[in-house]
Parts: C-alpha cells; sequence; structure tokens
DNA sequence: GAATTTCACTTTGCATCACAAAGTGAAAAG
DNA sequence: CTTTTCACTTTGTGATGCAAAGTGAAATTC
C-alpha cells in the first residue's frame, strides 16, 4: 500500500503541509508554547490582518488542531489552544525538522 | 527603519520564504548533505515532476542560492549544488527554525 | 543508419491559497 | 446615543505549486 521507498534521507513528504505553512506554524509554535491565546493576542504578536489570521485558525481548527472557545459571557472573546490532536501533530512535525536540521548540519 | 517590534517569541517574518517552502527546503537540505547532485537523482530522490522540480530549482537559482552546472561534454547532465549565498542563508533558516524547535518544547 | 529512448528542460493550464481590504453585528465605553 | 472594540465574514486578486505534455539534442538499440 505505501509506494514510496524509503532512502538514506528525509522522508520530506511527511512534513505535515497544514503546520508547515508559515503563518500556521507560528500559530502552532505560540500555542505550544503558552497554552492560550485569545485572538487579539495571536494578531498583534504576529502581526497579521483578522482575515488572515482567522482563515489560518480556521484550517488548523477544521484539521482539529486548534480549539476555538467563544467565551459569550463576557463580550465575544475567543480562546485559542491546541488541541491533543494537533500537539501530536505538531511534535510529529518538529521531530521530522529535527531529523533535517541534524542531517543538514552533518 | 524596522517597523515590528521585538517579542519575547520568535520572529517568525525572518524565516526566508524561499527557503521555507516544503520542495525548496528538500532540496535544500539535499545539497546542504551532499555536495553535488544531477537532475535525475534529486528527480528520483524527491519524486517530483520535471517541471515541478526545475521551477524550483529556478527559484534558487533565481536567489543565487543554487549554482546550476552543464556539462556539456557529455550529454546534457546539469549538476546542482549549493553556492556560498545559499549556504548561509540556509544556516539563517536552520538557526531560526531551532530557536522555534527550542520555544516549543519547553 | 533509422528508430527509439533518455535527459534536461519548456510551455501550458489549472486549482489552490495566502493575504489584504472592507464590511457586519453585537457589546462595551464614552 | 454615538463611537469604538472585538471577532469575525465576504470578496477579490495575485502568486504559486504542480502535473501533463511537448521539444530538441545526444545516446542507445535494432
Amino acid at each position: 500500500m505505501s509506494q514510496k521507498p524509503t532512502s538514506r534521507y528525509v522522508d520530506f513528504s511527511k512534513l505535515d503541509k497544514t503546520i508547515h505553512e508559515k503563518a500556521r506554524l507560528s500559530i502552532m509554535a505560540l500555542l505550544a508554547a503558552k497554552a492560550e491565546w485569545s485572538f487579539q493576542d495571536l494578531k498583534s504578536e504576529l502581526d497579521m490582518s483578522d482575515g488572515n489570521l482567522i482563515t489560518h485558525l480556521r484550517a488548523l481548527h477544521n484539521s482539529d488542531y486548534v480549539s476555538m472557545e467563544k467565551d459569550m459571557e463576557k463580550r465575544p472573546q475567543s480562546k485559542y489552544a491546541l488541541t491533543a490532536t494537533g500537539r501530536v501533530a505538531f511534535e510529529r512535525y518538529l521531530e521530522i525538522m529535527e531529523q533535517i536540521l541534524k542531517m543538514s548540519k552533518s
């Protein structure tokens, strides 16, 4: 069933495309470093437009990597966090990236 | 002149976009690991179409990251390698990626 | 030596996608 | 009650990743 033969090098195809995109990698890294972020904090930290940020957050949410929690009691203030799935996927991404680093340095 | 304020986190905007793209990152990593590659070897290692591969190689060449050397004596057999510029840019990319790894793991 | 294959491309075309700008609706602030 | 803030949504555009098919020259096969 698996068609790609193993090589001496890293299998780059395993690099999760959803995570690899720069903007989303940034978001994932921030969410991994601090548990919960508001939309506003992510926005000012990453310096992205509303539309762009929400689009990437939605993409990550659709992959079940990020949870969106709307706090409806206080004015619309959403909280974003990694899901368990997201954490696992991100760790996997980091592992492969680390292999690339190792391979590239030697 | 520089408008973006420094934050506690990694400055993701410094991640070289030309290198970050998956296909080109793969190429750069392979060229960093082994000095010279033929078109054919890159192609079979990365499992990419001709058009796709040459496009990415050309993009890297246009940024002066990769040298293309046509060996005209023997049938068209091109050799690809990192330029000095390319090596520096790639090392810089790896440094930033390493910061992201560190930050994400703690 | 004619036909086929290999190689390193080029061209074309499509579909995805990043991104910005402007709009929306509700709540809070003034 | 008007304005601002917040968390979005909608729309539009340009870039770009990628495959498929073509090209031309050299090497190989017959």
